[in-house]
DNA sequence: TGGAACTATGCAAGCGTTTGCCATTTTTTG
DNA sequence: CAAAAAATGGCAAACGCTTGCATAGTTCCA
């Protein structure tokens, strides 16, 4: 109860104060600690030392300013909150954190309105922008490619800069996985309508399933933001005749497990599931669950990095294409042979 | 491969902008947005239309550079994807931003030094900075809080300003809810040595067990970043007699659980496990874990808003206080009746 | 009807840096 | 040893905005 406030060095030093402090000029002392070759190396130290002691640092506001570059980037999301995000923003946190750069991490709250607006306001404070499973529409995205550069996360839009994790190619697995096991009546639980991936996802298992032949339905639209939207998903699930489920994401996965075993239905003998994304949790929640895993870390560190480039304007690297980062099946508890009956 | 740099509107509009599109002073724009009552309402609306029509966004270095104020805090964790911060950064996420302020995560990757480091630094873009879970000494916190304005969240220090969240109060109701079960023979295993909630947890934990009369065993100290924590502290577990075991927190709980398992121990036929915060995940594991549910999200609202006033700097109010939020017990299917005879 | 009291607006300084340009000194070179 | 070149460091403008002060108009009251 006593020093909680800043009561001493009431103003942080300055450029000024450093220079004062060795009867120097501010530029010199702006040189010997941007430009050290510009610079007589024995001013330099004595420079150096003084704003050492003087526990001098710069002030960014200042620099940003004059620069026009505010080593700060955007990562926009609609729910920090959903676990599907955790890895990628320890990837862009990395990433950028190590090119010295500061995220800040923006959620729009799951509406596309704010989400365009808070991006016009960007401009000003933020030399880029990640957008993370953007809910914008095309027209809107390319809008602000013209005000800042931008790279998106799963999310393909031309003439826009991106990283895909390609789990629709994944998916393809997982059917062949749950047609090995005898699988043929798969179901795809569905996430909201305005989400991109979960379009690509469902045409990829549309599409496979015509091709082995097997039955392929729809369910959903679901929101898939926490687990106990899947309650309403595997009630939906159990009024199909499938013996197989593939969820949009692991959120919605996990919640149709709960509400399974609430229901008295046996996973995975009296029918299976499939995740995507395989986020925290779907390892030890009951039973574990089969999945598509992302490389989500490394989607965040190669969004960082192409951001980095398109802010860099070497203009001959502008080649705004997508990355496509491959997923893999991991298969756990939660898949087994299709029931020789399906029992309800 | 088209739009993908800003052609258009090279610059962003600036105040001078507007100014010179409505034929007045910049200073007399300035005013009319930030002190409509300032200006005549005619002009007024004439220069709120030239804005609107220009996109005039204010610079935010630039107006951070003269307040001396960038509207912006730093919330510090030590790791990004540790799931306790999720709903403590949803907290804070949300209060800072519905007063206007943009927050940014820090995390220092479980390095004191790079704390202490980080938050020098920090002097200069933030208004002020909340810790969460900090690993530096009670010198270095008194040292920041000369500098910035700065709330903890669990850790109370003299004289800076904290938000506890009361798990040791919970354990002694969890240690009341083991005993209740028969249970007898309590052992808890034990988070880092530098975790200063840890240390407030085992001494809630023994002291009741003193007054209880029950044994009271300890094993550790173990990382619990990651589920795979668990591992050596279900290992570990199993060499004491102990019935029962309270875990630092959910991420080793979960971790246990699940090597447990792997080892053909039933939960809670054979032994009973109490978590501490009820992160994601606690609820669909297997089995849901019974744990002491932390109010995070409120923690971190609580967090913001204690900072704000500190910034606000009414001297009054300086009153650097903890706020101490209690936690309860959630009863899930991790704890069960004392076994008759222990097997092992 | 002559100020007093407002109201509305402009001027210009200043926030802390960076940087182009110039002046001075030192070094190099023929 | 003089001239050219390089090294060093200062001056001042600029970045976009806020704000204290000054300047006109207006309104008001005695």
């Amino acid at each position: 109860m006593e020093a909680q406030r800043g009561d001493k060095n009431l103003r942080p030093p300055t450029l000024t104060d450093v220079a004062a402090a060795c009867g120097v000029a501010t530029s010199t002392v702006s040189r010997a600690l941007a430009t050290p070759e510009r610079v007589n190396i024995h001013t330099r130290t004595r420079i150096e030392r003084a704003a050492r002691e003087l526990k001098y640092v710069p002030n960014s506001q200042a620099r940003a300013l004059v620069s026009g570059k505010t080593k700060t980037i955007a990562v926009i999301l609609h729910d920090i909150t959903n676990p599907f995000y955790f890895d990628i923003i320890r990837g862009t946190q990395h990433q950028s954190r190590s090119a010295g750069y500061t995220q800040v991490l923006l959620d729009t709250e799951d509406s596309a309105r704010s989400e365009l607006e808070m991006i016009h306001q960007l401009r000003q404070p933020f030399d880029g922008a990640i957008l993370a499973a953007s809910r914008l529409t095309d027209r809107q995205i390319l809008e602000l490619v013209g005000e800042l550069p931008i790279v998106a996360i799963n999310r393909q839009t031309r003439g826009v800069s991106s990283v895909f994790i390609d789990t629709p190619t994944g998916i393809v697995q997982a059917l062949e996985h749950l047609i090995s096991l005898g699988h043929s009546d798969v179901c795809y639980a569905a996430g909201p309508d305005s989400s991109w991936p979960n379009a690509r996802r469902w045409q990829a298992l549309f599409r496979a399933g015509e091709q082995n032949g097997v039955t392929i339905r729809k369910i959903g639209p679901f929101s898939s933001q926490r687990t106990s939207d899947g309650a309403a998903a595997a009630d939906a699930f159990l009024n199909t005749p499938s013996t197989a489920c593939i969820a949009f994401n692991d959120l919605l996965a996990i919640g149709m497990l709960g509400r399974f075993q609430q229901r008295g239905v046996r996973i995975p003998e009296d029918l299976s599931m499939v995740g995507c994304d395989d986020i925290f949790g779907s390892d030890f929640c009951n039973p574990p669950l089969t999945t598509l895993t992302s490389p989500s870390e490394k989607a965040g560190r190669v969004a960082v990095s192409k951001l980095l480039t398109l802010i860099d304007g070497k203009k001959e690297q502008t080649r705004s294409g997508a990355t496509i980062l491959p997923t893999h099946l991991t298969v756990r508890a939660s898949t087994g042979p299709a029931p020789t009956e399906r029992n309800r």
